[in-house]
RNA sequence: GGAUGGGUUCCCGAGCGGCCAAAGGGAGCAGACUGUAAAUCUGCCGUCACAGACUUCGAUGGUUCGAAUCCAUCCCCAUCCA
């Protein structure tokens, strides 16, 4: 049985970029698309129930911390990590090579994996290719991303490319211990900011015929336009046919320029993150909600917006939630900036189908929408 | 009427002769946030002509080179005694 596909179903004649279809056991998921961050098997402040009001088709959980708390056994026993949280659409696990990255203060890297300590109790652990395979597996995500090294930025030539030579022989070693024929699992090309990592990366990726391809160690402090750069050209030598998946990103105006250049998945905390801090994505560009400008605006956050917060709560009463530090404000700002995200992608999604997505560009920097 | 303890910058609250425009909270104002150690973090927060000056620590007067800090009187507040 084949669990897996992935279609094209056409390139915008304007842009070049992609329309597709993956599909996967727990559903379809249509390209480009935006996956929120629910690291904890949570995506914070929204319930399952309002991951599906905001439109979304797939979420990203993570390894590192679910095999932390509450242990990848103990999930395996719920029934797999869609049961445990009680979402039963497509779901992606990040391996935890991001956390060997942001936790590097506590962590060596070695030739067979990395040692470190918890960031809960400090306790030792050691991951491997093939540990991280063994609690993807667990989890049971319906798509699993290779242990990585994800190198900061910036970084010297020499540590990027060992860190992705790493890498490059970390994926052998995760196909090679990947059993599960109803989870894919993805490459993850690194490099660093280098012209020529990124492409050779890319090559030897491509080479171990993964089902999709993460790019990695982007959007981690470098310039936009460096990004834009490697993804320009590293882009010829991904497959065609496989999803791209441009890990970490992003904001308004990546995610249309990721998508302007090849890409079909991204995925941010960015969105939930400044949510509870108050601030939303609006087609005007941002608002801080917490400001005093707000204290007595009594419109919606976004009235171009159909979620549950802009069709009920105004931005004052909002902004008084935020000033009092009610719950709700969180929830209420999540659900509009996964809205918000999410329906950018759709209207993404339709230009493509209708080859103007560099119209669409247009109308969006014109109103302000790309703004952050 | 007496005794004691207090009155500090928007609020609470340190300070108790110079290093004090005055700790620390809170409130207020603004900023950051891109595979989440984040409902977190950072900055500002007396006034101005702002590397300096000016006004401020209940009020007034005094001691001192110098006071929010010491003294006197007064005004409030709290508790206790009559």
């Amino acid at each position: 049985m084949q669990y897996f596909k992935y279609e094209i179903i056409k390139t915008c004649k304007q842009s070049g970029a992609r329309l597709g279809r993956l599909h996967t056991p727990h559903g379809v998921v249509e390209t480009p698309c935006f996956m929120p961050v629910g690291t904890q098997a949570t995506v914070k402040a929204m319930t399952p129930r309002d991951l599906d009001d905001a439109g979304a088709s797939i979420i990203l959980s993570n390894t590192y911390h679910l095999y932390m708390r509450p242990g990848h056994e103990l999930i395996k026993s719920a029934g797999g990590l869609h049961s445990f949280m009680c979402w039963n659409k497509p779901i992606l696990t990040d391996s935890g090579g991001f956390q060997v990255f942001s936790l590097a203060k506590m962590n060596s890297i070695k030739e067979d994996g990395v040692e470190f300590n918890s960031h809960i109790d400090g306790s030792r652990h050691f991951f491997t290719p093939e540990k991280v395979m063994e609690i993807e597996q667990a989890l049971g995500a319906d798509i699993a991303m290779c242990f990585d090294e994800c190198a900061p930025y910036p970084s010297e030539y020499d540590y990027a490319k060992a860190a992705m030579d790493r890498t490059h022989r970390w994926a052998a070693r995760c196909k090679l211990a990947h059993e599960r024929e109803d989870q894919a699992l993805f490459g993850i090309v690194q490099g660093s900011t280098y012209k020529d990592l990124r492409i050779e990366s890319a090559k030897v990726l491509s080479d171990m015929d993964f089902t999709g391809y993460g790019i990695g160690g982007l959007s981690v402090g470098e310039p936009k336009e460096v990004m834009y750069e490697m993804l320009e050209e590293m882009m010829p030598h991904m497959p065609f046919a496989k999803p791209r998946y441009l890990m970490g990103v992003g904001s308004p105006d990546c995610l249309l320029e990721g998508v302007l250049r090849g890409i079909d998945m991204f995925d941010c905390v960015l969105q939930t993150r400044i949510a509870r801090n108050g601030l939303a994505l609006t087609s005007e560009g941002k608002r801080m909600l917490r400001n005093a400008e707000y204290e007595r605006d009594f419109t919606p956050i976004d009235p171009a917006c159909d979620c549950y917060a802009c069709k009920n709560f105004t931005k004052g009463y909002i902004r008084h939630l935020v000033k009092a530090k009610e719950i709700l404000a969180a929830q209420l700002i999540t659900m509009h900036n996964l809205r918000f995200s999410l329906n950018l992608m759709a209207k993404i999604r339709q230009a493509i189908a209708e080859d103007r997505l560099l119209d669409l560009k247009k109308e969006l920097e014109a109103s302000g929408s790309l703004n952050l």
